[in-house]
DNA sequence: TTGACACCACTCCATGTGTAGTACTACGTT
DNA sequence: AACGTAGTACTACACATGGAGTGGTGTCAA
């Protein structure tokens, strides 16, 4: 029988994150994300139909802790529209996203299982251009310099700051992850050419 | 008894690499080797001790692989040394690199067994610290614009666009993958202000 | 009373490890 | 030319682990 208990079900999706962050996309079973949930043997099985639904929901809810909330999403409204801005926000966004290393290392066992699973490379690849495109949108609806290729460029670069963090923390001293973030936003603003091609969200406006 | 068929060993690595690209660091097993390398089961078990020697000198046969040779290297040489000759490098870069992507997928996966292995860390921080070094050297020796916090960045920037190609290829279109390259060259070295702290091999200068 | 759920138990099955043992081949010795 | 030895390829087995799936029991509330 199907259980519906929905503190239970987002309860066992937090314990699939971690698992996938600690075990890996393959250490996910039933068996484990009982343990890691501290839940009899078996549970997992009544609330999944098979593991691939648990990737896909575990996705999903990663997603759900890593929005910011609206709150503060209204705060970033505020400030001035300056490069110094942006530069704060990107170190905000990276200290949020190091903030919940399982979230993120769980997405990237994801992303790499995405390559034997097509359904799921479909599912996450609907979200991450849904986060991109929300970048962009966000970004530009703030009136901040840069436009949509800017965002992106920068998406890139603090995403393999952040993974560099979180799986080889000793390749870069605390410091020097902060004048990355500094320099890169420096630079990538530094002029703003046009787009040779728009990248998505670009043809949304 | 230990084996030492230096052929033998590389071609087992070499499944090995396979075997992590597919299965994931996981689903590495004595057996999987064996199967993937189309040996007999218990081969691999003669050739090494135990899966961590395996994970590890299968990280090391990447950068093996990945090394472009003298050859190549030395005609990087050649050519003007613009930022027009940059973009077309780094293009070059991310093509040779996305054309081994079991390599570099078996590194990712390598990269997140070592949240787990505190010995595989420092292995892998070591390489990946002396594959940033060497980038930084080649790009100063060839006396190419933009300094050592360009070539971090550029590197940052990259290998996440690889990673976005590998495992979500549909999230850009393959031009736009291009033109990200392109306006990622351009708008780092639009202007070279001096980096506000030394990153890892502007010291060795 | 009924239904939904937590919890428990049990069977079936797949897979891996480690090691012992056999067979083949090359090479040097007598 | 016959033999012995070392290194290696290959095979087989004993042992252990761990998961999937399912059926059943107890509990609580409507």
């Amino acid at each position: 029988m199907v259980r519906r208990n929905p503190e239970r079900r987002a309860a066992l999706l937090d314990a699939a994150i971690e698992v996938l962050a600690q075990e890996g996309a393959r250490g996910l079973t039933f068996r484990a994300v009982d343990r890691q949930a501290g839940v009899p043997a078996g549970t997992a099985s009544n609330y999944f139909a098979n593991r691939e639904e648990i990737l896909t929901q575990a996705g999903g809810r990663v997603y759900e802790r890593l929005d910011p909330g609206e709150a503060a999403l209204a705060s970033g409204l505020q400030g001035p529209r300056d490069r110094a801005r942006v530069t704060a926000l990107m170190h905000d966004l990276v200290d949020r996203v190091a903030a919940f290393p399982t979230g993120f290392l769980a997405l990237l066992e994801l992303r790499l299982e995405a390559t034997r699973r097509p359904h799921l490379r479909e599912i996450l690849t609907e979200r991450v251009r849904a986060d991109v495109d929300f970048n962009i949108s966000y970004h530009r609806e703030t009136g901040r310099p840069g436009d949509a290729t800017t965002v992106v460029l920068l998406w890139l670069a603090l995403n393999w700051l952040i993974l560099e963090r979180l799986t080889l923390p000793d390749l870069f001293a605390p410091e020097q992850r902060g004048d990355l973030v500094t320099a890169l936003v420096d630079r990538l603003l530094a002029d703003q050419p046009a787009p040779t091609r728009p990248v998505p969200g670009d043809a949304a406006q």
